[in-house]
DNA sequence: TATCCCCATTGACATTTATCAAGCAACCAA
DNA sequence: TTGGTTGCTTGATAAATGTCAATGGGGATA
């Protein structure tokens, strides 16, 4: 008798994707079961697309290693990119048909792929599994709803200021240190402003001694007091 | 025998509420006969809160008739207005335990108010209905997602031409004639810019031709083609 | 090591948008 | 009618941000 170790180590890593207790939940055992007989695990290289625009939406991803960017461009050529997805989050949950947007791998990783179907027939037989998720969407409209305060109501370099804070939580899981995956342009694309304002939204939070910046991917929140304060006006 | 002619209204509006063939659905009619017993119909007096900000989110709500703002307060004094909604939109349906948002009524009106145990617990029994109501939310972040689109790509001359056309939508069902329920502050705070642009916002479409205004809040859109080639870039 | 390339930074200037202030039109109350 | 209030528009100016162009630094490669 063989262990297939692939198919257990998507089974362990997927149970810590869905939050909190997942394992108690009635069904997370078959759900998990089935998923190891039919996810299939991708590994993904920098800069490839997992799905673009318009393509049908037939499968939701789960990152398990590596960043992933969302993205849509508009008809001028330039894009706007709608967040940046980490290890544990979900990626193509919506029920459309097809997807409203890009996914583009922004490092090599691993991601873990599965038939909508599948998830809907476990939806139909486990309401907890299927009421989780729909906890997952809610997570994501409310995240959505703070970034678009933000767009709304906040200046460049507040909006800069903001986003350091949610990658220090989401990267550096709080701590101060931590390395963006992402290039200036993305992020500028992600906050609605052109390279170089985002450029010297750097500058002037270096200056303002809230951060540090070591080789233009290495960050060092400073003054994580201040860096809020400055936030959120 | 007499007949609750208030209880009769609620079930028949609320049916047209939750989208097509909805009568169809398995638990359908228990849950609009459950409705009917414990859902209150209230009226709602123009610029009263229906909830606020931080508020215990145990309810949810569907306008009937009215036009209901959802909106935050800023730490400044100011706000930004997340949507307005109208007959047939849902309200409230977040999972989490507090609003995130305020919810104000901008004309006299009437909404259904439903205790959310009780959708809960339909959502248990039925799980088309939870799976209508899922699909409600997905249909939520893709408009929330079209908006951050819009903040972060669009000029402030643009987002208001891509309002209006929203509004035709919406408001009209598509005619070129319309009337705005919500002043040009409201406009401002909802795409992030001050009453002054918003209001240059019209001369400047009006000056274009694209569309007229009477009195201020009645709005004509003169060339539909010509405002989606504007707002669209 | 030297060179190239990619990206980030910085500067100068143009454009957009905000702010402050004045004027105007509709509506309401006396 | 008159006067006051409110909300919208318009103008002048300031501030924020975008655009274009030049500079610079780190890493890859020959």
């Amino acid at each position: 008798m063989t262990i297939d170790t692939s198919k257990v180590s998507i089974k362990t890593s997927l149970a810590s994707c869905f939050g909190r207790n997942f394992q108690e939940l009635e069904g997370a055992n078959s759900f998990l079961e089935e998923l190891s007989k039919h996810a299939q695990e991708i590994h993904i290289n920098e800069n490839c697309y997992i799905f673009k625009e318009k393509d049908p939406s037939d499968f939701i991803y789960i990152p398990i290693s590596g960043v992933i960017m969302l993205e849509r461009s508009t008809s001028k050529g330039s894009r706007h990119v709608f967040a940046f997805l980490f290890t544990g989050n979900l990626l193509g949950l919506s029920e459309f048909s097809f997807y409203t947007f890009s996914a583009r791998a922004l490092s090599n990783g691993t991601v873990v792929k599965i038939n909508k179907q599948l998830i809907q027939s476990i939806f139909e037989r486990y309401p907890a599994i299927a009421k989780r998720f729909h906890e997952f969407t809610n997570h994501v409209l409310n995240y959505i709803l703070d970034q678009l305060f933000i767009m709304g109501q906040k200046s460049a370099h507040q909006r800069l200021a903001h986003f350091l804070l949610d990658m220090s939580n989401r990267i550096g899981h709080g701590t101060s240190k931590f390395y963006l995956p992402m290039s200036r342009q993305d992020i500028a694309d992600y906050l609605g402003m052109s390279l170089e304002t985002a450029s010297r939204g750097f500058s002037s939070l270096k200056k303002k001694g809230m951060i540090s910046i070591q080789n233009n991917y290495r960050i060092t929140i400073l003054d994580e007091e201040a860096l809020h304060h400055f936030a959120d006006d």
